[in-house]
DNA sequence: GATAATCTTTCCAGTAACTGGAAGGTCAAG
DNA sequence: CTTGACCTTCCAGTTACTGGAAAGATTATC
């Protein structure tokens, strides 16, 4: 598929999806045309990265994380000890996704126009876990 | 309080708290010396930086939160409608990670070493909800 | 079959959000 | 009064895109 669909289906402008294989995160084929061809694998991939990159990992952990499904003959313990940490993030990232949700919760409540100088929200805004 | 401190409690490099400086996220004191000065509230709008930003959300949206809980005087339904939409991106985040959460526990279970070239993960890495 | 619209390609420059390092001023300890 | 750990500004470099030009390929319309 071109890279247009390819763009649609996983969400990434299309400008991004090459950035992604100059870096090598990606080589799809290329038509005879010359134009690039994705296959149903690739945008999982742009899926993929689509989104953890939205949710605050950074390309390189992207990288490793495409590369731990991809890396078929690595040792066990490794992908597993890999995953594991990423679980780990996300569990943290969730909740600190709660604790802002919570101090937005606050703010909708609690704060309509007449809050004080010294609204209480500003003690919640940091997360004070 | 000086920077360093400001930076530990926040959990931001110094480096980026003087960038959110320029780019006009806060405008802390300066001390006789011309040190930046930092106020518990400051070390609150930091932290709350910190913590949005590693979760995936712009500068720009981040300097929109922070205004919501400043900016006093501004209409109850536009905060509202704004800390709203805000929640609702949160709530879609968090479902992101637990798929993302997902992938990675199936990955563990069923990938140790002598998968197929068309594992199962390469179906669910992309989150097909 | 010409032509126009809509792809696609590469390349190069610009932006966002930092990050590192130099050169120099301030401060607290010994 | 000097040493070391702070702090300051400024300028250059990096990461992760993003926009736009120039040109080739494909598809739709006449």
């Amino acid at each position: 598929m071109n890279i247009g669909n390819a763009s649609e289906r996983s969400g990434l402008p299309a400008k991004t999806i090459r950035y992604y294989e100059d870096i090598g995160l990606l080589k799809p084929d290329r038509s005879d045309n010359g134009y690039r061809d994705y296959s149903v694998s690739d945008v999982h991939k742009l899926r993929f990265l689509q989104r953890s990159r939205g949710l605050g990992f950074s390309v390189e952990e992207c990288r490793q994380l495409l590369a731990l499904y991809e890396d078929k003959d690595r040792a066990s313990a490794d992908v597993k000890s890999m995953a594991q940490s990423k679980l780990h993030e996300i569990d943290r990232k969730i909740i600190e996704l709660r604790e802002l949700q919570q101090t937005l919760n606050h703010l909708i409540a609690h704060c309509h126009g007449d809050q004080r100088p010294d609204c209480p929200i500003l003690e919640n805004i940091s997360g004070n876990s």
